[in-house]
DNA sequence: CCCGGATAATGACATAAGTTAAAAAATCAA
DNA sequence: TTGATTTTTTAACTTATGTCATTATCCGGG
């Protein structure tokens, strides 16, 4: 359950855990798992934790006034869930995270977070390399939205993250690049 | 000139630096004074320095291959100016960053940001903070580009940076929204 | 294997935003 | 101040995308 946090951990630091950082990590973080459409945030929480996916996909996203869902990030194995802006802030959140299969998560609170990151250098240097990724990764997001028309931005994505198309429906897809499931169905229709 | 970044730093970090401090700090970034136009970093460079923004403004954009530009972000009193892509990835850049009047700039490389993070802990939270302060609004921006309207953008613009419109010029702002100038000039007279 | 619900595709139409061109207004420099 | 340049506004028209309604397709559970 640890060993794909711990490799990550290693990749993304560089350095090599010893048994002691091991524990502490184990000590730190909970398993848990949730099960397809389980919540792992509502709106209006504030989100105080955050989780390690070890295994399953799931989704962030906010619901407007006219009830329409708006997909802001996907998670996968790997990847990281929670909301930036709510645990920085410590502010209620606007989003829902919600799995999108049964789920493996290995979760951490803000408080033991910080710990961690004092005691175990290849945390705190991977937390860094993560926020460096994410700068990257969001700075591209913005570009693409407003630089962008549907079809180029799809075609990006295709490109940036083939599995998102073996993952998830294409009407979630069409939210996250903020168009609508039936112009995405005829973009991909044109372009065979 | 230097203690608007000291300033900066002290609030950010909610720490008071050192007489020592301040002279390292000192002695790793380099004053630079730009004048209205000219460019901090340019299409294909690698970005290898950043900067703080003592007096001025800027904007970092791209030009699609219609000669189109489009601003991904503003540089204000207080800011950081770089291209975090590039910079962190080492990879040439995509954008331009050029300042919109004389600006006085406290310029910083690579190497010495990441020793003054090791011997400045004040430096250190400082990014910490930034890096988060960055995640919420990089965050906000992508859920307000797949969500939002061009006139709610509009709107969300005004109220959160509303000294953007005295700043800069209307196309610039269109620009940024991810709009014509044409559009915006439309909404803005539908909104009185 | 078939049924039923979810997902995707399609068509007709409405609306938002882009494009081009021209005029009006604002800004700047001599 | 004035003339030149840039920026903004406006109008007519085109294109992209959304909306609503309907049909087709896919997929999992009996």
């Amino acid at each position: 359950m640890y060993e794909a946090l711990f490799q990550y951990i290693e990749t993304r630091s560089g350095l090599r855990l010893t048994d002691d950082e091991r524990s502490i990590i184990e000590s730190k973080f909970i398993p848990k798992r949730l099960l397809k459409r389980q919540y792992f945030l509502q709106e209006g929480d504030v989100c105080k934790k955050i989780a390690f996916i070890v295994k399953g996909a799931a989704r962030m996203f906010s619901i407007d006034d006219k009830g329409h869902e708006h997909i802001v990030r996907f998670g996968l194995e790997s990847w990281w869930l929670g909301d930036h802006e709510s645990f920085n802030l410590l502010t209620p959140s606007r989003y829902h995270i919600e799995v999108l299969e049964d789920t493996d998560l290995l979760v951490i609170t803000t408080v033991h977070a910080h710990e961690l990151r004092d005691e175990v250098r290849a945390f705190d240097l991977t937390v860094k390399a993560m926020d460096r990724q994410l700068s990257v990764a969001t700075q591209k997001r913005i570009h693409a939205a407003i630089s962008m028309t549907a079809e180029e931005r799809y075609d990006d994505l295709v490109n940036t993250y083939p599995q998102f198309l073996q993952r998830f429906p294409q009407s979630m897809i069409a939210s996250y690049l903020g168009i609508s499931p039936e112009t995405l169905s005829r973009m991909r229709r044109k372009m065979t």
